[in-house]
DNA sequence: CTGAAAGCGCTTACAG
DNA sequence: CTGAAAGCGCTTACAG
């Protein structure tokens, strides 16, 4: 089966190309062409399997029906949930999704974000290293739509679609809190981006609320990237703490999974000696030993939100300066925080 | 900062198109365009940040240096692993990589091979639905590089990078067997696939092995788009079998998960009662209770070999026919399988 | 309704 | 070493 383009359907039909690019992308009616001709056109095309190049119709329009995902990691379940529900709602409104993770380095994030715009990205989706105002600011410069998710800037109004992690980590403290709980111990990354600090910010929220002495001995902020070789540290300080701490809450579903497998590896029995809890988690959570109380993130929502608020903005339906979505999370009780 | 083009730079500098677009694409020297023009152009590039168009570059070079990669699902781990691997590898060598997943529809896995065809990537990796034997033949005769990953169609050579499912799998039923189980029972998805058929092969040739009698009562073929309501039969029906079975293999990390949780529900003590592996693993199987015996999938080298081969392809370094490689699973031993 | 033509931004023989 | 020119495959005013 030989390619074919448009010049030979053109040719075959002995008509115009103009005629034939208009009646394959749905412009017929409009300009008046003949039932029949677009009948001609549109059956030979299927026939012979035509298929426009997307190449040259992306550099004759200046548009490439294709949208940009930058994500930290598309190995991070987190991330290749909402990677999957993107692709889906953008496909159902039209475009392609083209996706790059920026590993969480800055540099490479800028190299992607200039990439994906070479490349005719008419929209970008981005969870952000939040090391690059300068980028993002530009594209908010060049009136480029964008719309920031999972983390944003708190240094500038852009369109986003974020959770609220300061409640959804208060809630759970305050859960922890309730059922007697009082030395609690917070687990955490080290504290560039917003999202993690309003995390951070919400547990501390819940203890002062509840009377209780925060204590920052009991917050241990590990690196992203060797949070597997420090965990082992960080547990045994807070062990170590005046008669050890009764409970630890983990920022992310990694976190949770490290610092468990070195509560069991201690022999710390959890939740009765040690109750733990999770922000965002894994699909096995709930069949782990103890299952683990987690805040579940509404990773469908965003995906779909983010890509409605992008296509919106691309297509100008919605030329609302910015829009920011603050969705909830869910507290999802189990085992691992000590319920009976 | 407004948009600099090819024309601008050569405008600015007072020299052809010709010379700038040679000395970007590092072919000064060859051209012997002097060192003094080569800088001039060079820096001025820089300073203006300027990018090619990769939709022109591409249109006019008939290149895009970029590959595609399909998968049934990004949302799936196995699958997201090894996207992330295959981004990484194939920017090493130079190549941006096309998502896009087919969610088990051979007909949108079709259009998805014709739309990348489309968008001219140079090859394609697919892990197959395996019902469109036609369009990989119609790759293969047009010679067309694509490697096929993790599921290949065992009616064509292909370029292809899978797992030796049929020893993954009698490993692991052998182990079952090793620690005295007798009556196995396998749970696993509708046979389309090849690369399931092979591992239900390894079970059945485990027991045949150890004289075990095959009995088809103990095979459960259920749906990989409603396995979560199917399980609920399956693992009842294994349960009812003559005095109920003493292990269930599963064939992948979903299909443990849940037929984990239906166990537990039963109020099925694993591994006491029943025994239970895994072929793949998710994250968290170690933590799991009991933590799950898994056969573990190679992503990292699956990913990169079949970077590797399909860069090869494209770039003809190496004009073999056909390449299959075929890597070794590991078997992970954990409690699950009642080991001691 | 139709066709010739310009243009998208780049690359690449080709002639000098 | 350099420049004019054609071409990649499409879209889209524009004139008829």
């Amino acid at each position: 089966m030989k390619k074919v383009f448009l010049k030979d359907i053109a040719r075959s039909l002995s008509i115009s190309k103009t005629a034939v690019s208009l009646v394959l992308n749905g412009k017929g009616d409009e300009n008046k062409i003949s039932k029949d001709t677009q009948d001609k056109i549109i059956s030979f095309a299927k026939k012979h399997n035509y298929v426009p190049n997307q190449l040259a119709r992306g550099l004759s329009r200046g548009k490439s029906e294709t949208i940009g995902l930058i994500i930290p990691n598309i190995s991070d379940t987190f991330y290749s949930k909402i990677a999957g529900y993107v692709e889906l709602k953008a496909k159902e409104l039209g475009y392609s999704v083209l996706f790059s993770s920026s590993n969480e380095d800055n540099k490479k994030e800028a190299e992607l974000i200039r990439a994906m715009l070479n490349r005719q990205v008419e929209g970008l989706i981005i969870a952000s290293t939040q090391n690059n105002l300068k980028e993002i600011k530009s594209l908010q410069d060049d009136d480029f739509p964008f719309v920031l998710i999972d983390r944003n800037y708190p240094e500038m109004e852009t369109n986003a679609v974020v959770v609220d992690n300061f409640n959804g980590l208060k809630i759970v403290t305050e859960h922890l809190i309730g059922l007697g709980r009082r030395k609690i111990g917070f687990i955490t990354l080290e504290p560039k981006l917003e999202a993690i600090h309003q995390r951070y910010l919400g547990y501390k929220s819940a203890l002062i609320e509840a009377g209780i002495n925060f204590n920052k001995d009991l917050v241990k902020e590990l690196s992203p990237l060797n949070y597997e070789d420090e965990i082992s540290k960080a547990i045994g300080d807070l062990l170590k703490f005046p008669n050890s701490v009764d409970s630890v809450v983990f920022v992310t579903h990694y976190l949770t999974s490290v610092g468990l497998r070195e509560l069991k590896r201690r022999q710390v029995k959890v939740p009765q000696e040690v109750a733990i809890v999770s922000f965002d988690e894994l699909t096995a959570f709930d069949l782990v030993d103890p299952p683990i109380t987690s805040v579940i993130q509404p990773v469908r929502d965003i995906a779909n939100l983010s890509v409605e608020m992008l296509v919106n903005r691309i297509e100008g339906k919605d030329k609302t300066m910015v829009q920011k979505t603050v969705l909830d999370s869910k507290l999802v009780v189990r085992k691992s925080c000590g319920t009976f």
